[in-house]
DNA sequence: GCCCAGGTGACGG
DNA sequence: CCGTCACATGGG
């Protein structure tokens, strides 16, 4: 069991960030978390989290991916002192979330699976996958037919073209059919620990439009944008699951 | 029936 | 380089 400071891990927030889709909440306060085929129980205690996980475990593992080292109270600070009022607010409200480094296998499949489509149907396609294989499948289960049957859409065939190409160490996400810059950015910020990466969805562009003048001054946070964009991203789709029209609730 | 969703590839200008 | 369109699926 490893206790460690809540202030900026807030598992509910991050499990609703929509950069993971296979946390599972098991009550309010805690959360089954698969990762690298294994699992973690996340639980919050006041002001505390608490993860059954041993020291050695956190050290090789989880602390990795949980960012465990990544400054949140300096990229809050960063948007609290900003002035801009937008980013100040969407980081307040986020406050807790932090970017995860996941499997990138599991990142680059989830998120071509993400296009054009929606979290709670994103979240239902990997469970049908996950139903299938006994677990999240690994490149070489995901050959051609494998994947049949399973809702997943057109988006099917480019699983399997992103599974015969996938190796360990791969980067050339962006010549997979299915992965343009947005895809390919989810998972430089998402699996590679690249926070400068800033993808670009639907509500993100939104918020640009109307709150940035057209474009997010990505060049004030050099190295760490696309935790702002967490923030924003965070802040729109909370408000929008709550039924106000984006930016309307300010 | 419509529109939308953590977009992208193909195609025409 | 741009803009437009289809793409499979399900919810509002």
């Amino acid at each position: 069991m490893v206790i460690l400071n809540g202030e900026y891990l807030d598992p509910g927030k991050i499990a609703d960030s929509g950069q993971c889709f296979r946390w599972q909440r098991v009550d309010e306060h805690t959360y089954r978390v698969p990762a690298f085929g294994r699992e973690l129980i996340i639980a919050q205690r006041g002001d505390e989290v608490t993860l059954d996980c041993s020291q050695p475990e956190l050290d090789s593992t989880w602390g990795a991916y949980l960012d465990i080292d990544g400054d949140y109270d300096g990229y809050h600070r960063a948007a609290i002192g900003s002035g801009l009022p937008f980013l100040a607010d969407a980081a307040n409200f986020s406050k807790g979330i932090r970017i995860l480094r996941q499997d990138v296998w599991e990142t680059a499949f989830s998120f071509i699976i993400s296009q054009n489509n929606n979290i709670p149907r994103i979240k239902l396609c990997l469970e049908r996958v996950v139903e299938r294989f006994g677990r999240f499948p690994e490149p070489s289960d995901v050959v051609a037919g494998s994947l049949a049957g399973l809702k997943l859409g057109y988006r099917e065939g480019y699983l399997y073209d992103l599974a015969e190409r996938y190796a360990p160490g791969f980067t050339e996400f962006r010549s997979v059919k299915g992965v343009g810059p947005k895809v390919c950015a989810c998972i430089e910020l998402f699996a590679l620990a690249r926070k400068d990466a800033f993808p670009r969805d639907v509500w993100i562009k939104r918020v640009e439009r109307e709150q940035f003048d057209g474009r997010f001054p990505e060049e004030r946070f050099p190295g760490f944008a696309g935790v702002m964009q967490q923030y924003l991203f965070y802040y729109g789709s909370v408000s929008q699951k709550r039924g106000n029209k984006p930016c309307e609730q300010l």
